[in-house]
DNA sequence: CCGCTTTATATCGCATACGATCTTATCGCA
DNA sequence: TGCGATAAGATCGTATGCGATATAAAGCGG
């Protein structure tokens, strides 16, 4: 596969775009840019880049810790959700999560799997899911208690407090746009 | 295996633990948190939930626009950093992306195939690949430029200008924090 | 009480993220 | 010059997100 991916690469370096391709490379800033107008905006100046680029960046500093724990990103999260309050239903986990059930279900059952949840159908509403931490699951996340990253952020309590806020604001804001134009 | 699933359920719900779970249910903020103690963060509390979170709404926010398109929120990305400049290499966009080879070079190859871009082996050193975007890909750009959710932010220009700089600053402190610990 | 609709969850397919590993190309240096 | 080390991409396996759909239970109108 790798083969052959690098033989088609280099047929076409044999086309007739090697020429142009050289070309804009060696003097891309000065002529390539179709329009290097006033509008233009780059990467770096969308907000929603900054989001992308700063959850990324989070997954990837909490990585070391969670990896001690065996636990994913998102799982710790669930967990996290869970301690809140017991016996939820994965809807209203998903309320806090922002997430659904396609998302959630395959979680939910490796945390399972792993022993740290149950998942039980609500007798009084067979539809329902419900889950609850199980003592591991409970001292995990006592456990993870130890990850914290707020000195990683380098920001002040109170501008941490702040921005927290803002990003908050933010998504509701959003949410609440996007479902308004969904009619 | 729908059934087989709420099959074991169901059992689940006949074994021990059913008056539990029912309990925890009935009274669960009353009594079921282990410990409502000080020290304790809720998930709404967490910076960097805040910071996931607002990344699943700017992806949701986006996805109406970028269906008109016939994009994915990461292919919009890589377009807008393509656009930046020409030719560059997997790595340099990897850079601007925060993403490596592994994550880029199926969304490239996808992008490519759509022919939006062309990835040609740099003949000068024949480990590099060069993006560059085809006439088409410089085009689905001038496309999206409408899709503007300053609006949806509900952020005032300052406002919006700020929140940029503290989320960028953060992910920056973030990756110098975790590069550290790495040693 | 029967059928139709709605609700809650799960399944499936596709597209990211990402660690580990592989392939190929280039570099360093004896 | 030749060969081990390094670099750049690509591949693979696993785990999310998520739209579309399936399944089973509950609700409900006649």
């Amino acid at each position: 596969m790798f083969v052959s991916e690098r033989t088609i690469s280099m047929k076409l370096n044999d086309g007739p775009r090697t020429g142009s391709r050289d070309n804009s490379r060696d003097n891309s800033k000065a002529s390539q840019k179709p329009k290097p107008a006033a509008g233009e905006r780059r990467l770096g100046d969308f907000l929603c880049f900054a989001i992308y680029s700063a959850n990324l960046a989070f997954g990837r500093a909490y990585k070391k810790g969670l990896d001690e724990l065996g636990l994913t990103y998102p799982q710790w999260i669930a967990i996290v959700a869970l301690w809140e309050q017991d016996g939820q239903t994965v809807s209203e986990l998903g309320e806090k999560m922002f997430l659904e059930s396609n998302t959630l279900t395959p979680i939910l059952k490796k945390l399972e799997q792993m022993g740290y949840l149950r998942r039980q159908r609500d007798p009084a509403d067979e539809r329902q899911v419900r889950i609850s931490l199980t003592e591991a699951g409970r001292r995990l996340r006592e456990k993870g208690m130890h990850m914290n990253l707020v000195a990683s952020t380098g920001l002040k309590p109170d501008e941490f407090a702040r921005l927290q806020e803002n990003v908050v604001k933010l998504r509701d804001n959003l949410i609440e746009a996007t479902a308004e134009k969904a009619e």
